[in-house]
RNA sequence: GGGCGGAUAGCUCAGCCGGGAGAGCGCUGCCCUUACAAGGCAGAUGUCACAGGUUCGAUCCCUGUUCCGCCUACCA
């Protein structure tokens, strides 16, 4: 036998295998390969992040399924890359640029994203070697990025497109800005919160007569831009109002009172001030009567020109000042405590001021139709279901969507003004002139895309679009896409959408969206909150495979998942529960041992019995494993390598081991071959460990486990017998091992056990495995049959179809067996009348199916059965105690 | 405002089609039994949030309530 510590040590091993993976090109996958594709194109990460727990968790999920498949014999893609991140990447070197005393203005757009890309060379592979050590065998060739070439230009292809159909257009509209990144934000990219805020009441006074009417506002500062104030048309208050100007106060302008049925009468006042440059509402007011819209704040969040004296102050500190001088002026009514929520920025948490500005949209109506009848025809799976309503929801109610950016980082828009015209050329390369009146005085458009722009183009864009390649006609659609929740919307949708456009098919056929990795807390890891717990160090602390297990175990359907330290630690005993048995497997295979594939004939029972529990586990396996249920799948093979394999197993094994001949050849032959298939159905979670050990492996038929074959279902390993065979050999081993423990007898100590069996079958299963129960038990002298007594002190256990007594002499404790025996009792007693209730029940025994109510039956006279035994036992115990009294 | 999800052992969570309430960790007792003390064996622990309903039978299905989390919205 090779070297083969006493205990794994993830540290030795698994950069070595990454490399070696990684030289033998297995993650490689040929576009011209005659297997059947599998693909997955990553979620790509910003190129600024660093991996979190939720990344950790997406790319295992995925290496899960990759390498599953990849086994499994299918041509495995996995396409990995990075985003460009617009805005957060900007914001990076934007900060650089302040540390070193500049910023961007002064270094002019083209140096400014050249620092970018030189900052992107520099530190933006960062989570790409992260996601490395995590294990994940991505095919690194093909990596990609947003901001490629070839990605370019298909977003340019898009644009063109889209702009050429009419649904791309540039026009005048309120829309989110975040005055800190000085850009416009789509709907998506605003979080709302709750925030405890004022709610203003604010008399404007009539011009000609002493009346006034009260509006009410959470934003005072923008009353500077009001053009008009509203009410309801049936609002019976305010009758005498309408049409009459008011004089809007500190600004000393007249406005209008209008009538609009979109003001609720039931709010504040039922006035509402109407200003349509800061206010998406207040702007379709304006719209529909033909109001002015006033601009009262710059890009910056501060006050211009038109505020007046409170030009240049930034908007709250104006609010703050225009309070104080509404009061002074007897302007204010009330203020009430009023709970809204206010809108931030998604990148840098400032809240965003809702701004009248020119920007790019792309309509969205026609675009999400098919892709709403795409998830209706099951076309695309999302999983689990219960997504697909919100899809729905947001689909149906989908609103054109604000594309452009003023920030420099990104595509920048293909479309030029004509300064002589006016017009608009939109087109693939630079034109040299006008489209529409040949002037060469034209500019490009300043503005860049939204990122998810790109990222929408993804699963085509990486794979050679708008090229024809063989790329995309091998691997698109791609089979599954995993990702997190928080941007079905972002993300998910638009690529359906994006895809059925320009592709005509889904861009993926199933959809797995997991759940959020909190802390342990359910908080929502953040910086600021101090709670990340770094991937890296659970690696370095516990060995990726125990990292990944860990996630995989967590990640069931629908819940998120709160984080626990505790349970890497776990998992990390696991790895070491898997090495140790393997490493008792090499300690027993001979030099120059040829393992023979067991055949499921001639074997004793626990390797009929191993053989049979391996292919259920193979089942099982597979089937959560197509299902998406990963963390069935962890807790199958956990229990199956730990408690069927190890517990029961591995101990069965070792007389034969200890023997010769024939039966020590099989359970050779079977140790090797269960360990080979665990390691192989392993593989995919665990991938460092199950490699490392299998390299050790006689006669393996391939050079790496990575690919090597995905085991499958060996029916004629099936046997319901040796299962049946083996749960009364157990039985027997537990009520000894039970007596032992409860009796707190040393386990160095031997008993001497006596099996009264109801059967001859039973007797006769016992008597052929004697030997399992005397080293198993650790007991000796055992004697089983039907017509054995009980002898004078001993314990007692009833089990199914058997009685088990340990004669124990003086040492028998009678109060603390009678105890134990009550104890039984008392809990067969309650189960046994619980079923009776039901079995007298004529309503049960009539609708209900007939094989539950065998069931019961059964289960009954079992339960009566064991009753009565026990009874016998309690009464022999007493019997005993008179006769020690005389 | 609308919608979704959760509430199961001390902790973290499984429990797919209604018929035995489970795992890991932790806890208690006995053990270094020649793969593993990162281990073995045995053991204790639940009004399945609450109230109704459907059903022969409900942790599971329906209705309502409470608490928690999330998504979404034109709450001036």
């Amino acid at each position: 036998m090779k070297e083969f510590s006493k205990s794994y040590d993830p540290k030795r091993v698994e950069d070595k295998w990454y490399q070696f993976w990684i030289e033998k090109g297995y993650f490689h996958a040929d576009e011209n390969s005659p297997k059947t594709p599998f693909s997955i194109v990553i979620p790509p990460p910003n190129v600024t992040g660093s991996l979190h727990l939720g990344h950790a968790l997406n790319n295992t999920l995925q290496d899960i399924l990759i390498r599953w498949k990849r086994m499994d014999g299918y041509n495995s893609l996995w396409l990995p890359g990075t985003d460009h991140a617009g805005i957060a990447t900007q914001n990076v070197v934007e900060k650089q640029l302040k540390a070193e005393g500049t910023d961007r203005h002064t270094l002019g757009r083209d140096a400014f994203v050249k620092r970018v890309w030189q900052w992107k060379e520099e530190y933006g592979g960062r989570i790409i070697h992260q996601l490395k050590r995590l294990g994940a065998s991505c095919d690194w060739e093909r990596e990609r990025f947003t901001m490629d070439e070839g990605l370019s230009k298909a977003v340019r292809e898009v644009f063109v497109r889209l702009y050429e159909e009419g649904l791309i257009y540039k026009g005048d509209y309120i829309i989110n800005w975040c005055p800190r990144c000085r850009t416009a934000l789509s709907d998506l990219e605003v979080e709302h919160e709750e925030t405890h805020g004022k709610l203003y009441y604010i008399r404007y006074p009539l011009k000609e007569r002493k009346k006034s009417i009260i509006v009410a506002t959470t934003r005072p500062e923008t009353m500077l831009g009001d053009t008009a104030v509203a009410v309801h048309p049936e609002d019976k208050r305010y009758k005498g109002l309408v049409d009459k100007n008011v004089l809007l106060p500190i600004a000393e302008r007249l406005i209008p009172v209008i009538t609009d049925s979109f003001v609720d009468q039931e709010f504040g006042t039922g006035a509402v001030k109407v200003t349509p440059a800061h206010d998406s509402d207040d702007f379709e007011i304006g719209l529909r009567h033909n109001l002015p819209a006033l601009k009262v704040m710059d890009e910056d969040g501060r006050m211009n020109n038109e505020a007046g004296k409170y030009k240049g102050q930034d908007r709250f500190e104006c609010r703050e000042n225009l309070l104080r001088d509404l009061r002074a002026g007897g302007y204010i009514e009330k203020i009430e405590d009023y709970t809204h929520s206010v809108g931030h920025c998604y990148r840098c948490m400032t809240a965003v001021e809702p701004y009248l500005s020119k920007q790019w949209f792309v309509r969205m109506k026609d675009l999400a139709r098919p892709a709403i009848e795409a998830v209706r025809e099951g076309k695309i799976r999302l999983i689990p279901k219960g997504w697909e309503n919100s899809y729905f929801d947001w689909m149906l109610k989908i609103k054109d969507w604000c594309i452009s950016r003023q920030i420099w980082w990104g595509h920048r828009i293909p479309a030029w003004h004509c300064e002589d015209c006016g017009g608009i050329t939109v087109d693939r390369v630079a034109p040299v002139e006008c489209r529409h009146c040949k002037s060469n005085n034209i500019k490009q458009e300043e503005d860049v895309l939204d990122t998810w722009f790109s990222s929408s183009l993804w699963p085509f864009s990486t794979l050679g679009w708008p090229e024809d390649t063989k790329e995309l006609r091998t691997f698109y659609p791609t089979t599954a896409l995993v990702t997190s929740f928080d941007i079905i919307f972002f993300w998910v949708a638009r690529m359906i959408m994006m895809g059925l456009k320009f592709m005509g098919d889904v861009p993926f056929r199933d959809a797995y969206i997991h759940a959020l990795v909190r802390d342990s807390e359910g908080q929502k890891m953040s910086k600021s909150k101090e709670n990340i717990i770094d991937p890296l160090v659970m690696i370095d602390k516990y060995g990726t495979d125990s990292f990944r297990f860990t996630l995989t175990a967590f990640a069931s359907q629908g819940r998120d998942i709160r984080f626990s330290e505790e349970r890497v630690e776990g998992y990390k005993h696991f790895c070491n529960k898997i090495w140790n048995a393997s490493r008792f497997v090499f300690m027993n295979i001979p030099e120059d041992f040829r393992p023979q594939t067991p055949d499921s004939r001639l074997l004793t029972l626990p390797n009929r019995w191993i053989l049979s529990r391996l292919n259920h586990v193979i089942r099982e396996v597979r089937k959560s494993l197509e299902d998406y249920r990963f963390n069935e799948t962890a807790s199958s093979i956990y229990q199956f390598i730990w408690h069927e394999f190890c517990d029961w197993y591995l101990e069965m094994a070792k007389p034969a081991l200890s023997g010769d001949g024939k039966e020590k050849e099989e359970t050779l032959n079977c140790l090797t071959h269960i360990l080979d298939i665990s390691l192989r159905l392993l593989h995919p979670f665990m991938p460092f460990i199950t490699e490392e050990i299998w390299q050790y492996l006689p006669d393996r038929n391939s050079e790496s486990i990575t690919i090597a074959e995905f085991p499958e279902e060996i029916s004629d390993y099936s046997n319901p017998r040796a299962e049946e065979e083996m749960s009364v050999l157990t039985a027997a081993i537990i009520g000894i091992r039970n007596i032992r423990g409860e009796m707190n007898i040393s386990p160095s100590l031997e008993l001497n056990a006596l099996i009264r069996t109801k059967e001859d079958r039973t007797n006769e299963i016992l008597q052929r495995n004697l030997l399992y129960i005397e080293k198993l038990a650790r007991a000796h002298d055992i004697r089983i049959g039907k017509d054995i007594q009980k002898p004078r002190m001993s314990a007692t256990t009833v089990s199914e179809g058997m009685e088990i007594y340990v004669p124990m002499e003086e040492i028998l404790n009678v109060d603390s067996e009678r105890s134990r025996l009550k104890k039984d009792l008392e809990k067969l007693e309650k189960d046994m009348a619980l079923l009776s209730k039901k079995l007298t029940n004529e309503d049960f025994l009539s609708k209900a199916p007939k094989e539950v109510v065998n069931k019961d039956r059964t289960k009954y006279s079992t339960l009566a059965e064991k009753v009565k035994r026990l009874k016998d036992s309690i009464e022999k115990l007493k019997l005993m105690e008179k006769e020690a009294a005389l």
